[in-house]
DNA sequence: ATTCATCCATGCATTTCTGCATATCCCTGA
DNA sequence: TCAGGGATATGCAGAAATGCATGGATGAAT
């Protein structure tokens, strides 16, 4: 009748991965062990849970009830740890941010610097990552990240408007501006690939060259001269070998937030990084707009 | 970062229960192990959960915290076992009945009899509980209740409306016919103290004798000839001994439901024990009704 | 004041659980 | 048809968790 609470979470991470060996790295213990708490589940339950294929578990109806709840446990201890972060006084353990990889490598460093050195006790874990971690889930403790609002469930501060215009190397803009009539090459990004209106009116000679699927890579080939991108104001501003281009009024863009999940959010640690990003932002203000 | 989900049951057992060995009663360990669980959970979460004093573990705001959340896991528990339960088409295992003592005793054990007859495979549990026992976290499978509905979050079939009048020793029941003015004493149920209006118009002599707390002790004591009880058709006209009082007309009383949890409610186990209570109870109207 | 019951901490032997190594199965692609 | 990769089972040794017994402390009742 007393049934392990932690092969609930093994038949949930089975029922996710769908091989005992995924679910195993998930929830860092052999795959044996897996294999073994599935057994007992089962057993204490008396059903079966997952039908046993070669390509691996796959979960009965029984199985899948029992994961459903125990997803629901698992959220609830998700919270529970929210909480707990949320209410924890000390400056001490570890932080973890996450923010898109070019704010960080171009904005987000003296931030860093200043917090490690006024909270030493402190471990940073910094996850540069382009898509957007779970903050329900812990996977990060606190974001920056551009966008228009802080976000369904989560709390947030506005750091900064931002601007976006058309940055290249001196030799294109310096040809942009001798010929606006002329031919222009874009490099755009995947999910944007079009050219905005008003880009196509200023310059008539404008086609698009390559897309990218990765900023990096899109500012690095900017820098080579391969054409002009469209980027924020503090990117383009900060990376060598580009100006901004003539003509182009910059554009408004979405804003920068720090935003944290609203139960970690009063913790001391996110308290003190909020009161370094929140001036740093404030000060830096015209790195980000026009 | 990975903490036994174990962990926080104990922590919780130990927050309802003030003090390790009742927490380990309740979860069916040793009281050490809870003590070494609740430990670990101290270290994993990096939080002090409980003040260690001589009269017990008191828990601290983390602890509660984190007791909060674990009750909100243990229902999913709860709530996965009644699923599981609910769909489980076998007539075998357990099955658990919770009624009141005295239904159980007059009128219910034909039903009993005639279902582990029927389903000799499926061990009936019988909790013959005074006080109602939580159908949400299956303390029972299946209830007969004496009440106006089924019940909040209850699903239920009415097995048949009551009537209840009073009952006395014969010789009580005689004087009451020959004189009805003269002293009638009667014996009151703690929870309904007064005798009610019509009563005691039609027998001013009225006068409560004994308050009782236990209604098996109340229909022995009248019985006896100590006086007379009001109570259910059903329950007066099994008692050997007892008589219906003259002139009093049977009044409505709560009816006679059988209710389950919705969840538990399809289950096969559940379906055949309707199967049976349902026509028991429609044929044996007669004995609860006037 | 003393006894008694209750509760918590700790050391030790045992049981249980876990991870590793090996064997087996199945599907896929040459 | 046969090899190879990925997946699941199983035997065994080490690690971890558990239960028991002992000891100490506290508070209630006599």
């Amino acid at each position: 009748m007393n049934i392990h609470w932690d092969d609930y979470r093994a038949v949930l991470a089975v029922v996710r991965k769908r091989t005992l060996s995924a679910a195993a790295e998930d929830i860092c213990v052999n795959y044996t062990t897996v294999a073994r708490r599935v057994a007992r589940a089962e057993a204490a339950t008396g059903e079966v849970l997952f039908e046993r294929l070669a390509e691996g578990y796959r979960p009965t109806e029984a199985g899948q009830l029992v994961a459903q709840h125990a997803a629901q446990m698992e959220s609830a201890e998700h919270a529970m740890l929210r909480g707990l972060s949320g209410r924890d006084t000390r400056l001490e353990g570890e932080l973890t941010l996450t923010a898109p990889q070019l704010l960080i490598a171009h904005g987000l460093a003296p931030v860093l610097d200043e917090f490690s050195k006024q909270h030493p006790s402190v471990t940073l874990r910094i996850r540069a990552a382009n898509e957007i971690l779970d903050l329900n889930r812990r996977e990060a403790d606190i974001a920056i990240r551009i966008s228009h609002n802080p976000g369904d469930t989560l709390k947030g501060l506005r750091l900064t408007a931002q601007h976006v215009t058309g940055f290249a190397s001196p030799d294109w803009a310096a040809r942009m501006a001798d010929d606006p009539m002329g031919a222009v090459d874009w490099l755009v990004y995947e999910k944007r690939p079009e050219l905005p209106e008003y880009v196509r009116k200023t310059y008539p000679g404008s086609r698009i060259r390559m897309r990218f699927d990765d900023m990096v890579a899109m500012s690095s080939a900017a820098q080579s001269g391969l054409g002009v991108v469209r980027m924020p104001m503090f990117l383009g501003r900060s990376l060598p070998g580009l100006v901004q281009v003539p003509l182009l009024p910059p554009k408004p863009y979405a804003d920068i937030w720090v935003v944290a999940h609203p139960d970690v959010w009063p913790s001391a640690k996110l308290e003190a990084f909020r009161a370094i990003t929140v001036p740093h932002f404030r000060e830096r203000r015209p790195m980000f707009v026009a």
